[in-house]
DNA sequence: CGTTAGCACTCTTCGCACGAGAGTGCTAAC
DNA sequence: GTTAGCACTCTCGTGCGAAGAGTGCTAACG
C-alpha cells in the first residue's frame, strides 16, 4: 500500500530531523519545527501507522521516533529531493583540486578528504584499474652486481616496481639492452598475451618476463586492493559512537582493517548513477548499521574505480549523493584531461 | 639519595605488577604476589618513602600505588633486567620476514606489525633516507602527445614518479634519447650538483631536469615524511582508554594525524642503542602520557630510518627494548644484504 | 630501632530508590 | 477525521547507603 501524501511528508520530516539532530523525534517537536497545521495527536496516529508499516521505530516507549532501514530506503527511493551543489560549493571543491599536484594518488586522497569533510563521515576510494591491463613500458636498473630493480609502467598509468635477484652477474648495459628489446616485443600486450609468446633463451631473461607477467596480473587484481580511507575520525565523532568505546573500536576495525575491501558493494554500478546501500542491505556483518554512497569514476571504458562515502545510516543522503556525484565527475574529468582517456593512447581498449 | 636495595626492589615490583595488571598495586597484594618476607605494613612505609621521592603516586587515598614518570624512568634506567628474545621468539619473527616479498616498503610495515602485535600497542617506522641523496637513473615514458611520466630511481632505492606536461608535442623516441643522455650526465649526482650544471637548451629538457631536482629534494626531506603506523587498534584496546571515548579519539588523532611526524623524538640516536622517551619527556602535548621506544635501522652511514613502539607509559619496557632491538637488527641486515649497503653501489657515500 | 598487628579513616564503586521529564497511546468529545 | 486530555511507561540524573579496598597512624614486640 502506497503512503498517503501526508504520511509521506511526515516520514520525510522524521528522517530529516533525525539526520540533523541524532535524537529520536517526537510528535510535538515535529509539529513545532515544521509549522504543521496539525495537532501532535494527529501526527502521533500517523506515526503509529508508519510504525505499523515498518518505516520507523522507537527505541523505547517514551522516546520519539527513529527511521528504520526500510524508512531510509523509502526516503531515498522516492521522498527526498534532488540536491545539486551550489556554484560556490562546486568552486570551493574545484579550488582544492587545482591547488594540488598533478598526481593521481593525490587526487584520489583529496577527493576522499573533500567528501569526508563535507559530510563529516568517512570516505573511501579504490585505486583506478582497467579491465584490460597492458604493459606500456619496462625499465631495469642495476642495484648490485646480481640484482636489479624492475619498473613497469602500465596502460592505466600505474607504476609498479619489483626487486630481482639474478643467479649470475649482470651489467647495466646488458639490462638496458634487454629492456629495449622487451619493450619492442611486449609493449602493449596483456599478461595473457605475453604468456602466449615462446619462452626466452636465458635465465635472466625468463626471470624478467615472469616478473612482468606477475606484476601485470597483480594490477589486474587491483580491484581487490586495499581502498583508500579518509575521515575515519570524522565518522567516529558522530553521536552514534559517543561514549560507546566498544562500538567505536569495532567500527574502527571494520573501516580500517583489511575486511573493507571485500565488503564494498562493487555490484554493477551504472556509468553515472550513485549507488546507495543502507544498513542491513550490506552483506557483511560489521557494516549492517552503516550506509555506503558510492559512484564509479573514470572515463567510460577506461581506467576507473569507486569513490564514495561510508557513514552511519543516519546520513544526509541528498547532500551525500550531490557531493559524491560531483566529486566523481571532477575526478573523471581530471583523468580524461590529464591521462588522455586513461593513458590508453598506445593501445585503444578493445572492450566495448 | 640513592634507593636502598629493598626499596628499589619494591619499586621494580610495583612497576612490573602495574604493567601487567593495569591496576594500582596495593601493599598486601604486592607481598602476596612476590612472597616477600615482609608484612604489608612495612611495605606501606616503604611505599610512603617512594612516594616522598616522587617515584610513585596514588590516584586517590584508598587506591594502590602507580609508578610516576620518574618512577618509570628510574626503572628503565637502572632497575630493569636486560631481556633477550629466546631463539623461538627470534625464529618466529624471522619466519615472517622470509615469507614476505622482497620489498622495502613491505619489510617496514611488517616490522611495525611484528612490534605492534608482540607488545599489543602501536608501532611506527619512518621510511629510510640517505644523508646524501643521489640520482641513480631516470626514465621517461610518454603518456599522451604532450605529457610523459618521469620515473626517478635514487641511491637509497626509492623510486619516485611525476607527471610532466610539455608545451609541445614530444615522441617516445625523443624522450628515450633525452633520458639516455641525462643518465650519462647526471647519474650519481646530488640535487645541488645538478643545479650547478649549465642550463639545458630546450624547454622540455629544462623542465625534466627541474623536476628531477625537485624529486631529489623531496627525497632529501623524506625524514619529515609521514611515518608508517601499525597497530593503532592494539593501542586503543589498552585499558587506559577503556570507556574513555574522548581520550580514545584524541589519541587516535595524535597517532594517525599529521602531527606525529614532528613529534617523533628524532634526537641523536646512537648506532645501536634503543632510545626510550617516557611521558612528559615528550615535547609535544598529546604525547605527554605516552612512551616511545625507538631505534635507528639501516647500515651505518647508509640509508636508514627509525623504527619502534608507541604506547602508554605503562609499557613492558624490557620486552619492548628487546623486540625493537631485534627487529631493527633484522631490518638492518636485510637492507645490507639486499640493497648492497643501501644501494649506494654506483656512488659510495662521501660523508663520514 | 626496625618490624608488625590492629584499627580508624578515606575514597571509590555499586545498587537502589526517587522524582522529573519526555513522549506515547487511548479515549471521549468536537 | 481531528483534537484535547490524561494515564502510563520509560529514561535519566541525583542522592544515599553499604561494601570493599587500601592507606596512615599508633602502640607493642623482638
Amino acid at each position: 500500500m502506497p503512503l498517503s501524501e501526508r504520511r509521506a511528508r511526515i516520514l520525510a520530516f522524521i528522517v530529516e530531523d533525525y539526520v540533523e539532530s541524532a535524537q529520536p523525534v517526537g510528535s510535538a517537536a515535529l509539529v513545532a519545527r515544521h509549522d504543521l497545521d496539525l495537532s501532535s495527536a494527529t501526527v502521533r496516529s500517523e506515526m503509529a501507522a508508519l510504525e505499523e508499516q515498518g518505516l520507523i521505530t522507537h527505541p523505547h516507549t517514551s522516546a520519539g521516533r527513529v527511521p528504520s532501514n526500510l524508512g531510509y530506503r523509502t526516503y531515498v527511493g522516492s521522498l527526498m529531493g534532488e540536491r545539486r551543489l551550489s556554484s560556490e560549493e562546486e568552486l570551493t571543491i574545484l579550488h582544492q583540486f587545482h591547488q594540488s599536484a598533478v598526481n593521481l594518488e593525490r587526487w584520489l586522497s583529496l577527493s576522499a578528504s573533500v567528501l569526508a569533510n563535507s559530510l563529516h563521515t568517512a570516505a573511501i576510494a579504490t585505486p583506478p584499474h582497467m579491465i584490460e591491463v597492458r604493459l606500456k613500458q619496462l625499465q631495469l636498473v642495476a642495484l648490485t652486481d646480481e640484482s636489479a630493480l624492475l619498473v613497469v609502467v602500465m596502460n592505466d598509468a600505474a607504476v609498479l616496481q619489483q626487486r630481482l635477484e639474478f643467479p649470475e652477474t649482470v651489467t647495466q648495459e646488458r639490462l638496458t639492452r634487454l629492456a629495449g628489446r622487451l619493450n619492442a616485443q611486449l609493449g602493449g600486450l596483456t599478461a595473457t598475451q605475453i604468456e602466449g609468446k615462446p619462452d626466452e633463451a636465458g635465465a635472466v631473461e625468463r626471470q624478467v618476463v615472469e616478473q612482468v607477467v606477475a606484476l601485470l596480473r597483480s594490477e589486474e587484481d587491483a580491484a581487490g586492493e586495499t581502498p583508500l580511507v579518509e575521515g575515519v575520525r570524522e565518522l567516529l565523532r558522530q553521536p552514534e559512537y559517543e561514549g560507546d568505546s566498544d562500538r567505536l573500536l569495532d567500527t574502527l576495525e571494520a573501516v580500517e582493517g583489511s575486511r573493507l575491501q571485500r565488503a564494498i558493494p562493487a555490484r554493477s554500478l551504472g556509468e553515472h548513477d550513485v549507488a546507495i546501500v543502507i544498513g542491513d542491505e550490506n552483506p557483511a556483518e560489521p557494516y549492517r548499521d552503516m550506509s555506503f554512497v558510492l559512484s564509479r569514476y573514470g572515463p567510460s571504458g577506461g581506467a576507473g574505480g569507486l569513490i564514495g562515502l561510508l557513514g552511519p545510516t543516519r546520513l544526509d543522503y541528498p547532500d551525500a549523493v550531490a557531493h559524491v556525484r560531483y566529486v566523481s565527475d571532477v575526478l573523471t574529468e581530471l583523468m580524461r584531461r590529464f591521462y588522455g582517456d586513461a593513458g590508453s593512447t598506445s593501445v585503444p581498449p578493445e572492450d566495448q
